[in-house]
DNA sequence: CTCCACATGTAAAGAGTTACATGATTTC
DNA sequence: GAAATCATGTAACTCTTTACATGTGGAG
């Protein structure tokens, strides 16, 4: 459902074939919103059947050709009327919280190769963001650096000061999941210190 | 994918039939997993098609019936096997963090309105979680209480352990999402503080 | 006899994942 | 002429949501 406007914000900074679109998504939005090609093609379709964008076929050499998008009225309508509309929150579907609340039946072992995976899964998101949060400052995001080209001078500081402020937030969270996995680590040990009972009692569970 | 093994947490503990399970999952694991009943219910007859639990008729009255699962051998070892293999994380997909990362788009109230319901969405995740800890603290959650009867008495500490460690985790993210958004509300004066030009230049894009 | 809790689903549609599939163009 | 990049999808499947659908049993 917000993949459709993800890829309006992007087609709002100016036209894009489906490819580069897809290139600058991985890049930008997709740091927040992920989506493989195979989704977004057929999205762009749906897009313009609805009317939201409109593609235009240019030719590429010989036989090859492309289809560039562009928001339509009606796209900026829609986008405007997300923007303002509130969100709708899914309901609560963690996995990692649902089995670190049973790892009382795992292992010693596999309980910190639990927390470390959710440490490393972290690391790399954080990684990510960071680095975007970077990009940002420095204004060196491509996709920014094109927003900003075409935004009045005025609107800039807002532009920017949102991005940054969104992932700013992911990277907390980040941080957040870091600790929490780490703190994990340290009840693993203190619950596998002294005697041998939790390590003897889920072997059974594994035979 | 996970619901399946809620499902199967749930049911190790001892019998229950679609109804009562139901009913205690959105009291426990549904805090962490929601799930409808409209889910849960077909999802039982595909784990026992798959020979993970087996259903047993009974009669219920003159003509009513209920049928109660419990867990197979083949479902210990598919919930051993779950706990002690490796997470699949799902790719980021954040419809919170990509609205804010557009909200210069917005009016400021339409940006207040955002982080306002965000602050309330969180809050109310925040007090389930809360209460659901101090239950746990206090061993009055009755799925708990089963769980600690069928339990050796050196295996209760880990038990209680992970599950409020598992909570533990829920309310501090929700603490976060609460703080990021209280600091949004604070964006959004900082950025229509002085001059009028963020109302005005954005008053156009819903004309 | 009425309501609430018990009891169990189906059907259709949407969103996302994974794997497969194909071909053209440019650059070295 | 080979490889990288450009360019665009389809098909099958799983998961989830939403809405609909139906009836029994017990308590007051």
């Amino acid at each position: 459902m917000s993949l459709k406007f993800a890829l309006l914000a992007l087609l709002r900074v100016g036209p894009l074939s489906g490819y580069d679109l897809q290139k600058q998504f991985s890049l930008s939005v997709g740091h927040v919103w992920h989506a493989p090609d195979s989704q977004i093609y057929p999205e762009l379709r749906k897009m313009e059947a609805e009317g939201f964008i409109e593609g235009e076929e240019q030719a590429r050499g010989q036989r090859g050709t492309r289809r560039v998008y562009h928001v339509t009225d009606a796209g900026e309508r829609a986008f405007a009327a997300w923007i303002r509309t509130p969100l709708e929150y899914a309901r609560v579907r963690d996995p990692a919280h649902l089995k670190a609340a049973y790892l009382e039946n795992a292992t010693p072992a596999a309980a910190r190769a639990f927390f470390r995976a959710h440490i490393e899964q972290w690391e790399a998101e954080l990684a990510q963001w960071e680095g975007e949060l970077r990009r940002i400052a420095a204004v060196e995001n491509p996709m920014l650096v094109r927003r900003l080209a075409v935004t009045p001078a005025e609107d800039q500081e807002r532009t920017i000061a949102f991005k940054r402020f969104a992932y700013e937030g992911l990277v907390e969270r980040a941080r957040g999941e870091i600790v929490w996995a780490q703190r994990g680590l340290g009840l693993v040990d203190s619950l596998s210190g002294t005697d041998g009972s939790w390590a003897a009692s889920t072997t059974v569970a594994e035979a």
